[in-house]
DNA sequence: ACTGGCTCCTGAGGGC
DNA sequence: TGCCCTCAGGAGCCAG
């Protein structure tokens, strides 16, 4: 259940099992992820400390002395730290085993996956090069918002998923922030104003803040190695709620496609 | 440079 | 019960 919340949720999840912990060794069950496991794994790993464990938008990667693992859950990937000896659910494609007897383990039902290794700097990988600013850091401001609009002729829903413009924000609080800031999701990204694009980086910074905040209690289901759906769902107030009355004006709650996308707003509410 | 559409994959849920 | 269809939290890639 990757959005950013999520992937900042699993970081630190699992960063204390694994920081500081040497390899001994790799098991990949199947290596048709979106790219393929890298062949070499094990030899790149093993007898190596994880000197980190960082994220940028919702790429993750481990740090070593020689490079860097590079993560993504995509959208059904989960990690968890479990003894290395418990057997493998399905979808359980990945274990990397420390010293102290646990896993780190890759679950992912449709495989959109990513586990690359980086030689260098990660943050110069192909993946993650062109990543936009970071949404919980002092760089997103409507001021942002604003100049990197101009001319824009997409939806500004589809603007603010864009990862090159903001890292991180997927549907769901896509969704939460445009109710929050009180937009149309639909409305040309290019004809919203400075002052809208302000509440909307607040909108944005808030929702996401609070989701991680809220993350704190999926801590432990990491550590014990379960997943755990729709921790979230309590405070969402929008997404997929259509047909449910609005909570600040009691009209329906619309859905409509956009994209490939469904969004979920309100036509009261969000001008 | 932008834009929209397609793609990878499995599983859940609804209609019949 | 089963079969078929649509949809799902992502994002890289491609043609126009």
């Amino acid at each position: 259940m990757p959005e950013l919340p999520e992937v900042e949720t699993a970081r630190r999840g699992i960063a204390p099992h694994v920081v500081g912990r040497r390899v001994t060794g790799v098991t990949v069950r199947n290596p048709r992820l979106r790219y393929p496991v890298p062949r070499r794994l094990a030899s790149l790993l093993t007898g190596r400390a994880v000197q980190a464990v960082e994220r940028r938008g919702k790429y993750l990667w481990l740090a070593y002395d020689n490079g860097a693992l590079i993560l993504h859950l995509g959208m059904s990937g989960s990690l968890c730290v479990v003894p290395a000896a418990r057997p493998p659910r399905k979808h359980d494609h990945v274990d990397i085993r420390f010293d102290h007897g646990q896993s780190l383990r890759l679950h992912d039902p449709r495989r959109f996956s990513v586990m690359v290794w980086s030689p260098g700097d990660p943050l110069q990988h192909a993946l993650l090069k062109d990543i936009g600013i970071e949404p919980l850091g002092a760089g997103l401001d409507g001021e942002y918002l604003y100049r990197r609009s101009r001319g824009r002729r997409v939806t500004v829903k589809q603007f603010i998923m864009d990862g090159r413009i903001v890292a991180g924000v997927g549907n769901i609080y896509a969704n939460e922030a445009l109710f929050m800031a009180g937009i149309l999701p639909l409305r040309p990204a290019g004809r919203i104003s400075l002052a809208r694009y302000r509440h909307l980086g607040e909108a944005i910074k808030s929702v996401l803040g609070e989701a991680i905040r809220q993350g704190g209690t999926t801590l432990r289901d990491f550590y014990h190695g379960e997943g755990r759906p729709g921790y979230f769902q309590q405070y969402l107030r929008v997404y997929q709620r259509h047909g449910t009355p609005c909570q600040c004006c009691g009209h329906p709650i619309r859905m409509q496609r956009l994209g490939q996308r469904s969004s979920f707003y309100c036509g009261t509410c969000q001008r």
